[in-house]
DNA sequence: CACGAACGTAAGCTACGACTTACCGATGGT
DNA sequence: ACCATCGGTAAGTCGTAGCTTACGTTCGTG
């Protein structure tokens, strides 16, 4: 298993289907069976993934009468956004501010 | 499986030893062998996650005497750095530009 | 020229995750 | 009160990703 620790957003983001589901939420905010019927897998398998993009915290939910609507939690991208964030500056400058000091986070 | 026509390198970054190994090129150039020595996984593990983040373009390689050097590579990671960005900008303001001009009606 | 170091690849095993069908609870309308 | 809709959960199957060991290859060094 090895969790090394990392932020749980990566690995939701990892599977395909969930993926696309956070890309469709992007567009707009969606019910399960919306979501379902946009994908090629089933309302059980969509509300599993959903239930992992919650658990991330890259996604919320709302009940709206017997639906629920599912958004993009923006402080749950933010974490994945700033990581990323830095993994592009650190190879973009090639590694030049490395070189003075370091500080670390776990 | 389904595609989906994603980006790789998102699956790439799915897995925990993956993004282990992006984490320690965040740092620094490094060779297979010293990835190998500070993670918890063999070095031909450590040289298919590579081939892998090679595949999905968020490293560079380059052969240094019997060595290879690995960095991450900027071009790579500027794709998923703007996706995210952009799912977390559509979050961000609470779809408010989407709602001018879609209008669904079930 | 031979030996060791560093790396990639092949083969094989194992475990986990993604998906399906079936079932059940909750909500809303008539 | 009844029924239909919507969604989460359980149980079970199956594919495949990730890991290891073993081997082949390249490069540098004595």
């Amino acid at each position: 298993m090895v969790t090394y620790g990392a932020h749980p957003g990566w690995e939701a983001l990892g599977d395909p289907s969930r993926l696309a589901i956070v890309q469709r939420l992007a567009e707009r905010p969606c019910a399960v069976g919306e979501l379902a019927d946009e994908l090629p897998i089933s309302r059980p398998a969509v509300s599993q993934h959903l239930k992992v993009l919650k658990g991330a915290g890259l996604v919320v939910d709302q009940a709206v009468g017997t639906r629920r609507v599912y958004r993009l939690s923006p402080v749950g991208l933010s974490a994945l956004r700033d990581q990323l964030d830095t993994f592009w500056r650190r190879a973009l400058n090639g590694y030049q501010d490395i070189v003075d000091e370091a500080e670390e986070s776990s």
